[in-house]
DNA sequence: TCTAGATGTAAAAAATATTTGACAAATAGT
DNA sequence: ACTATTTGTCAAATATTTTTTACATCTAGA
């Protein structure tokens, strides 16, 4: 699954901002968003909007998928 | 779950592709297409990036969160 | 009218995402 | 050296998405 994404420098951007904290902002839990910002899965489209709307950003700004 | 989308509208837009052809160049199920067409359900983020690729938009072309 | 193609719905099984709980390692501060 | 915080991992349970199969409806064309 490629999908790429720039959650981690995002959250040191907005101020250090910790996965655990982030996590509470976007309603998940730790384990989750250690995964999802790993790479480790695909998160739902749902969650993906989520995160990315607590930055202020796009999903195509937060999440960039490289195809093949 | 308050997430739109114009899968519908690029379908007729790109010559009547049908949601079987769709699905297919998707690499999924008619129904996954039909219920993510009807939003009955949040698509996997991997699955949302391949259907916008199909149509040469970006994701936030064919998906949008509204908020709350 | 009959047939074929496109769309819609439904329910159970399979696959995948998410939670819960617990533990380990690294770093910073006291 | 100790404690607290952050990050990482793992495994089992739960929730959600996706598949499979089957059937219903509608429209267009022969």
């Amino acid at each position: 699954m490629p999908i790429r994404n720039n959650i981690r420098k995002l959250r040191f951007e907005n101020g250090e901002l910790t996965q655990q904290a982030l996590a509470e902002k976007v309603g998940v839990t730790r384990q989750t968003l250690i995964a999802i910002e790993a790479a480790k899965y695909s998160p739902t489209l749902e969650l993906a909007f989520r995160i990315a709307a607590v930055f202020g950003k796009s999903l195509d700004d937060v999440f960039q998928h490289e195809p093949e």
